[in-house]
DNA sequence: TAATCAATTAAAACATTGGTTAAATATATA
DNA sequence: TATATATTTAACCAATGTTTTAATTGATTA
């Protein structure tokens, strides 16, 4: 199952980090790292959980490996998760619905 | 960091599948252990994750403890935690603030 | 009170996660 | 080609999480 492989990406603090990192632009394994106080190994490991996950993509970029974020991804999980547990959320469902159908927009 | 708690105990299949039980009614531990192949202390344990990750209540009734649901807490994190990363989503932003004023209609 | 049922806590075994350093791979450049 | 930089993979260790069985606590009832 998907879910669970992203629910276990979330489940660390620096790797919610480098989500929030990767949501405001996107950057390189080395720039990640840089911005952390660990090994570059430990974040490249982080970064192919949230990749497995797909909750990241990755591009080769000469020598570089540039990340970016799939906010789709992160978003229609949560949001379905939480749908599934809460249904009560009536307008937030709507919403979410209609989102999804355009989902290409983002 | 309440996030921390919230996000480790929703990284387990057995503790979101406890969650989508409790979705639909409160239980006892005993009625939650009967529905997976696990020993009651197991569940206890999950339980006890839960409950300290502020996700579910539990009170004694009698021999038994019923356990419940605290949908507002799961809501508002994931929902917060998907805008912080994913801020584009504008009317559905708009709609988890109006949510979120009226919490207790829940 | 004694016996029973429900649930949790304790202790131990086992698996998994998260970090390290060292080695390997990929690309760029002198 | 040789060298340097960026990144990943491999091997390993420490810490944590999950489960089991056995013991303990709380509440009911004969």
């Amino acid at each position: 199952m998907t879910a669970d492989r992203i629910f276990e990406a979330l489940a660390s603090q620096p790797r919610r980090k480098i989500l929030a990192y990767l949501s405001a632009q996107e950057l390189t394994a080395g720039e990640i790292a840089s911005r952390f106080d660990m090994s570059a190994p430990a974040i490249s490991r982080h970064l192919s959980v949230l990749e497995t996950a797909g909750l990241v993509n990755s591009e080769r970029r000469g020598q570089y490996v540039v990340y970016r974020i799939n906010k789709d991804n992160l978003v229609n999980t949560l949001t379905s998760f939480t749908f599934e547990i809460c249904p009560v959320a009536g307008p937030l469902k709507r919403e979410s619905r209609k989102r999804a159908a355009m989902k290409q927009s983002t």
